[in-house]
DNA sequence: TTGAAAGCGCTAACAG
DNA sequence: CTGTTAGCGCTTTCAA
């Protein structure tokens, strides 16, 4: 049916045919496309019929040239580890990202980076405005990231503690939301110390990422005195829980509960234990973290965990970066909770037993 | 340090101001900007520096208004169901395809729907022309979306075979990049086959899915005159595999093998198997499909399976989108192989062997 | 309430 | 090779 010219362009319609189909004014047009205010009943219908039947749809690059804003967001992941891919922490995110986005009207732009040599590149793209805002998740400790998005001074919402230190002078607070690691790695383990354990071994993440930390902290918190021996670092995959495991159990043979940072490295932790002969739960309690189903259900036994609202985490993120931009104006600040507001919001987590520990 | 007024706006330097303080016209910075074809050398080393002093980026939009093109694509991933957070399956395409797009300098607006509900939005905002093209993956036999993408009359890539009827009269043929499915299971049953097993069993993923039924026609190439009752329809995820293992042991206690149609419902198979006391191999050979690495190398025993190439098919598919966009200046089909050009691209799979079968 | 007119920042003919 | 000149499609004063 089509053609096969190379110069078959698609024209779409444009304000001024619409004004033109309608007998008014591009200004007009453009007020009622825009919401309508200030516009007679009967004109706002004649537009709208018009814009109906030429199937109108605004160029958002003129818009954006003068409103200078895009209604866009960046999704920044700088996770130069496969971790994106073994877990689906990220893509429940994003999905509750998208969600909020798509109910303002806002596009999601996605950048992801390899290493810390794409960095320049997404630099220079939020530097260049070419979205309103950036949502970024940047987890180690030491990332350049963070100060170099500072620099693009493009309104910014962190996902997770940013790793840098809160107080920084002349700084503006960062906002950033995360959930409440510290307190739900205390519920763990007082959960375990209920059942009656009291060798409570701790299995962390990589030790570069503020969530490691305040779980870690967490853990520490209730076992304040606890043999030192009992913490091994793990790096949040199965294979490295497994091996936390065993070295755990070499070092410690009498230890009889666990708190694994993550799901996966307590599968990872469970599969040591019952290749080594020992039970879960009846000798050794496990309790995992983040209840992410498809792993922390499908263990043998089921996964006792500390759920964290995932992806209400990044709906959040998204909402507290579109009202910032609504309040100033998409002006220049990593500000959105601007005026004295908390910066970090911290969502709380919520013990969920099954029948590992 | 910043101050606080509402319309603090970094003026973000222009055309204009570069040119000025290069003493050039706009025109010749445009040009430099640009790649500098036809530009004498001293003027480029001027302007570059002007540039670089001014911290110059160029305005998007203002380009776009022009040029007509975004340098940007819309990928959309339209998956209801929470597949999209089971696996990996999805985040690695989209590795595959931000590199390349990366390479070429090009964005990536993600685009997720939750329902059908958010089918129209989809098609308002790429009839809309904010992006150059779409990479799109939709993998049910009955999805309305490819066809409203079709009325969107942006150049489009699907991510797996399409389910519709490939030749539709008067239709351009639908580029797509997929793995050879069907070629794979044949591999995984003679494999099987080979290991001197004869009552092979297959796990299907939902039967409305294209790779599900090639997968399902090579596993019955082989098999050609197999009971019937050795096929049960899984859903691609671990519960759906144990189910389907019990079903099937169930129906024939006899079975030697399985071929799960992907490593999750391996993964529930195996589960199943064990718990109904066969052993792996030695009672049941099992055979997997993706080799998803967090599966497939951490079940017990560790799967052999079908290898995909995802993230290549990913990068693939923004190569073939991006190659189109080039050779047709960006003109509005969904044709980028033109000219005769085969419309589907299909991976090799290989088969990775490890413990299970 | 509506319309006319002036750009937003850039590229692309067209001259010189 | 370089500069001048028109717009791209839209929003937004400013007048009417």
């Amino acid at each position: 049916m089509r053609s096969h010219e190379v110069t078959e362009t698609a024209p779409r319609p444009t304000l001024e045919a619409v004004a033109a189909r309608a007998g008014v004014s591009r200004a007009t047009v453009s007020r009622v496309v825009n919401g309508g205010e200030g516009v007679r009943e009967p004109l706002v219908e004649r537009v709208r019929r018009a814009v109906e039947e030429l199937g109108y749809v605004p160029n958002q690059a003129a818009r954006s040239l003068v409103t200078r804003r895009h209604d866009a967001v960046a999704v920044v992941i700088a996770e130069p580890e496969t971790r994106v891919f073994a877990d689906p922490f990220f893509a429940l995110q994003l999905r509750g990202i998208s969600k909020e986005l798509t109910a303002h009207d806002s596009q999601l732009v996605l950048l992801l980076t390899e290493s810390r040599d794409d960095y320049a590149r997404v630099g220079r793209y939020l530097a260049g405005g070419h979205v309103d805002g950036a949502l970024v998740f940047s987890l180690h400790l030491d990332d350049p990231l963070p100060e170099l998005i500072r620099g693009a001074d493009v309104p910014t919402v962190f996902g997770g503690r940013p790793g840098w230190g809160e107080g920084a002078r002349g700084t503006a607070p960062t906002p950033y939301v995360d959930s409440d690691n510290r307190g739900g790695a205390r519920d763990a383990v007082r959960h375990l110390l209920g059942l009656g354990r009291s060798r409570i071994a701790h299995i962390t993440g990589p030790l570069d990422q503020t969530s490691t930390v305040d779980r870690l902290d967490g853990y520490r918190d209730v076992m304040a005195d606890a043999d030192p021996r009992l913490v091994v670092e793990g790096d949040f995959t199965p294979a490295g829980g497994e091996r936390a495991m065993r070295e755990l159990l070499d070092r410690c043979p009498d230890l009889d509960a666990v708190f694994a940072a993550n799901d996966l490295s307590a599968s990872g932790a469970l599969r040591a234990l019952r290749t080594l002969g020992r039970r879960v739960p009846e000798d050794v309690a496990l309790v995992g973290f983040d209840d992410m189903l498809p792993v922390a259900e499908q263990t043998d036994p089921p996964l006792t965990t500390v759920r964290q609202n995932t992806e209400e985490m990044g709906r959040l993120m998204a909402s507290l970066l579109l009202r910032g931009l609504d309040r100033q104006g998409g002006g220049g600040a990593e500000e959105p909770g601007a005026g004295g507001a908390p910066s970090g919001v911290v969502l709380p987590t919520t013990l969920v037993r099954r029948a590992s520990a």
